[in-house]
DNA sequence: ATTACTGCAAAAGATTTGCACTAGG
DNA sequence: CCTAGTGCAAATCTTTTGCAGTAAT
């Protein structure tokens, strides 16, 4: 998991000038156990940065993707792009109707990369790996995808939670 | 790769009825070799099924992601998501400046996709495996990622397209 | 006959852009 | 200083929705 001064030093060795605003945004990232959306991230530091704009939560999550500092994860079934602090190879697993991603561990994924900087001719600088349900399907759209799959009585994968949409 | 009748059958399979319209689509994502959005299917469809609706295009899409038919990989530095008729294993490239993507042939996600299943107490039944390219950070937009990590003559991944942004 | 499907127009939302102001190095 | 960064408002664009007409089974 990167931390808010690995983040803070990337953008600063990548050349890009550190204000306030970045340097929160990064540490919110770092403290994050979620996978945020620049929306999410506007929300949480807004209360205490209150004139911090989205625009500017966006262009730096954005600058942080293109630096591979951070990795872009692609939509949960909402309409919002999900950022990943953790850079750490790894398989997300997204529930569509909860729109939460869970991490999961996999050697498999590092064999992935290996692959791919072969293929391409360098170091990956970044990608997502991300599988989801099919809870779209079911009956009752408020059920997580993840829970319903465990006929018998076995914890839900992600708890009880509410679908955003 | 899908044909066009293993999709249509999997629509009715799972209790859809079969129209003019899905047939179509579901005709032109087997054709196609490349990783279509629901913009250029639509495009490309209204030329013989003028009547052809991009809301329609926008369901038979998601219906087919529901059902696992075809998979969605998100959007490759566009805004538009991408969908993928191919639902055999593998990991796709996308290259963010021309937007394109192209499928690598790989042993390692067979072995991602038993490990979700295991972890998951199901099937995988739709996921996205997508590395991007850096080009964002190079001096010249115009220029292909992939093609740009080649110093010496050797061939474009992509070869020579034009960026959509 | 039923009920799902389609297409249109409008809405909804996320993300981007233009621009004047501010501040990091 | 000088140029990059910020924030606001407006714009853009993709995707979704409401609804009345149409067609699949």
């Amino acid at each position: 998991m990167a931390t808010r001064s690995e983040l803070t030093s990337a953008l600063k060795d990548a050349g890009f000038r550190l204000t306030p605003q970045r340097t929160a945004i990064c540490a919110a990232l770092a403290a994050r156990e979620d996978h945020p959306t620049a929306q999410s991230i506007h929300e949480e530091l807004k209360q205490q940065y209150e004139s911090l704009s989205l625009t500017t939560v966006y262009q730096t999550l954005d600058s942080l993707v293109r630096i591979g500092a951070i990795r872009s994860l692609g939509t949960a079934g909402d309409d919002s792009v999900h950022y990943e602090p953790n850079i750490e190879p790894h398989i997300n697993l997204a529930c569509l109707t909860c729109h939460r991603i869970r991490d999961l561990e996999s050697e498999a994924v590092r064999e992935l990369e290996r692959e791919v900087s072969e293929a391409t001719g360098s170091k990956v600088l970044s990608g997502r790996v991300v599988y989801y349900s099919d809870c779209l399907l079911r009956a009752d759209p408020n059920e997580c995808p993840f829970s319903s799959k465990v006929a018998d009585g076995t914890a839900n994968t992600f708890g009880n939670v509410e679908p955003k949409r």
